[in-house]
RNA sequence: CGGGGUGUAGCUCAGUAUGGUUAGAGUACUUGGUUUGGGACCAAGGGGCCGAAGGUUCGAGUCCUUUCACCCCGACCA
């Protein structure tokens, strides 16, 4: 392509609204255009990127013998109805009706639409294993779309779905997609932790994420400094400690501690390590057709984490709750404990479980429980892991110590089971001539997320550094002056010669000077520019690496040679 | 959905407290010329329903009412 012909608006400065590097460079660099809130338009150079991360993709779906399909991105909202997801997804369905008053919705998500594809036309385990994907558009009206291509309201998602007769088959399919889709981020040049993920309400026994390491992630992920370990902060494990602070010796009694209500007071009132204290988180728990009080009891260095909390009480969501609501139902905010205390149901983490020389609230106000040991509960009580992984936790698989990273959700396997067949009564005949259920994988990647995360993880102050298997085009033909006719001469045949064996090559033609050239080659980030300027009169030209941003002076007559090594 | 902010040229923004010639700058664009190794210079141009609707006024970018859009923090997010 030549620059004069092609279509790459830059532009010096950013759009006000963009905050991250990727969006700004993005934008800056002529590969998108906002148009709305969360949609973007993608210009000549984002979609030849997207194509790339596409045909990686297909490569690696091939390879693990999953077949590409299409599905309709409209889709009757009947689907949603017999799932259940038409309530679940809510207002992030976009529906609409049809001239006919049909209700439909943009496909979210294809989970329904591939059942409704395979049920009736595979009836037989002769005809499973099957795994069918497409790389689609997808649109979720998102209460807050934001970061550009991180988390628009329209996308490109790379969604796959995986049919069996048994549950080994789908472990097994499972492994092999975690072992594409490791290849995939691995070929397009991230740094990458698959992680372990919440399997939520749909229970499953895997789930897992693939996340981009990048500081300006979404998402928080604990990872184990010695092994291979690594969990969402939603779903992470951890061992019991191995160091635990000195007990507080005391027997069982009832203390006056006027005033102390917090977990930092209490460990100051008594000088103890608040590992010794139990802190009582009171919120609603908010269930289908229900609501209450529940206590979630966890020790005083530990916090709640929420997700876990709507796990181990099966609830739709849970909001804090009020010191009038606790008031009411006679709990007293500040002095709450598991002892003697019948007003609400309550959930204890497990690590509490026998946990001795405890202090905790005495359920009356100005009062604590000391020297508290909790194995008289233990058979009445409902133990749950209720508590988020604290820095400096131990690994649940070794003997590491868990940090904390963020990263950037690119991608979600999960086992499915029979969730969806069951609901849609997707069945198939078994050896037995028995009708089952299909057991089923889903496969997500997000295409487009991934455009944004590369440059999350590969920009540096003057824009986009593309990876050589992202990259828009591999080589910039640079011409500093146009008007000299050697230079010219040999940037033609250049371009010429590498367009003719398939390089993708840019010619910067353009009657700009070197350093507007330059800085436009840096903001869009091709690995490689070769700079056919002033050096050619002693026979030189030169080549500029992108990443290390180093000048390699090359004689021109080996130029040719030269970057065809350094692109292979 | 709660809290905050912003809408003026393709883009980034002044101008609005106190209403008053033809609404500005930088950048980008067009033309001509000079320049040519890190976002050049000179000159001449084109480009605006001041987010929208209604109102107050002799007069509204500026004041009032309504509304829409976009962004940020939070809630939410298979």
């Amino acid at each position: 392509m030549r620059r004069t012909q092609a279509f790459i608006p830059t532009t010096k400065e950013a759009p006000n609204d963009a905050t991250l590097p990727s969006h700004i460079f993005l934008a800056r660099a002529g590969f998108i255009a906002q148009v709305a809130s969360g949609l973007y338009n993608y210009m000549p150079l984002a979609k030849r990127v997207i194509k790339k991360i596409e045909n990686i993709i297909n490569e690696e779906m091939a390879a693990i013998g999953a077949q590409e399909v299409e599905l309709s991105f409209v889709t009757p909202s009947e689907l949603w109805a017999e799932s259940g997801r038409i309530e679940k997804f809510g207002k992030e369905l976009l529906r609409f009706k049809d001239r006919k008053e049909n209700l439909f919705v943009l496909g979210p998500t294809h989970e329904e639409m591939m059942v409704d594809l395979v049920r009736n036309r595979v009836t037989s385990y002769k005809n499973l294993p099957l795994h069918l994907y497409q790389i689609k558009t997808k649109f979720r009206d998102e209460a807050r779309p934001r970061f550009g291509l991180m988390r628009g309201r329209e996308f490109i998602m790379k969604d796959g779905y995986s049919f069996h007769a048994t549950k080994e088959d789908l472990d097994r399919e499972f492994d092999a997609v975690e072992a594409a889709y490791k290849k995939i981020l691995t070929r397009l040049g991230l740094d990458f932790r698959i992680v372990e993920a919440d399997s939520g309400a749909i229970g499953g026994s895997g789930s897992k994420e693939l996340m981009v390491l990048a500081d300006s992630g979404e998402d928080t992920i604990a990872v184990c400094s010695k092994c291979e370990y690594g969990a969402n902060i939603e779903a992470a494990q951890r061992s019991a400690r191995k160091t635990i602070p000195e007990a507080p010796e005391a027997e069982f009694n009832k203390f006056l501690t006027p005033n102390v209500k917090t977990i930092d007071e209490l460990a100051e009132f008594f000088k103890i390590d608040p590992y010794y204290t139990i802190k009582a988180v009171a919120k609603r728990v908010i269930w289908e057709d229900s609501s209450e009080i529940v206590v979630f009891y966890l020790r005083g260095c530990d916090t709640l984490e929420e997700v876990k909390a709507i796990n181990a009480t099966e609830a739709l969501d849970i909001v804090d709750a009020s010191e009038e609501e606790l008031k009411e139902i006679g709990l007293v905010p500040g002095f709450i404990g598991p002892l003697d205390q019948d007003k609400a149901k309550h959930v204890i983490d497990s690590d509490l479980k026998d946990a001795k020389s405890m202090i905790c609230g005495a359920n009356e106000q100005d009062y604590h429980f000391i020297g508290v040991d909790l194995g008289v509960i233990s058979e009445a009580a409902y133990f749950a892991d209720i508590a988020q992984v604290n820095e400096g936790d131990i690994c649940p698989h070794c003997d590491g110590e868990l940090s904390f990273t963020k990263g950037i959700e690119v991608g979600h396997i999960f086992k499915l089971g029979t969730t969806y067949s069951s609901a849609l009564k997707a069945e198939f005949l078994d050896e037995n001539g028995k009708a089952q259920p299909f057991i089923m994988g889903t496969y997500g990647m997000g295409v487009s997320r991934l455009v944004a995360a590369i440059i999350e993880q590969h920009h540096d102050e003057n824009g986009c550094i593309w990876t050589k298997q992202s990259a828009p085009y591999m080589v910039n033909v640079m011409v500093s002056n146009i008007k000299d006719e050697a230079q010219m001469a040999l940037g033609e045949e250049l371009y010429a010669n590498l367009k003719n064996i398939g390089v993708e090559v840019m010619l910067d033609d353009r009657k700009d000077r070197f350093g507007f050239k330059m800085k436009d080659a840096e903001l869009i980030g091709f690995p490689y520019t070769i700079i056919i300027g002033k050096e050619l009169a002693n026979g030189n030209v030169q080549i500029f690496d992108r990443a290390s941003k180093e000048k390699t002076t090359v004689a021109s007559d080996a130029i040719f040679e030269k970057i065809m090594e350094l692109i292979k």
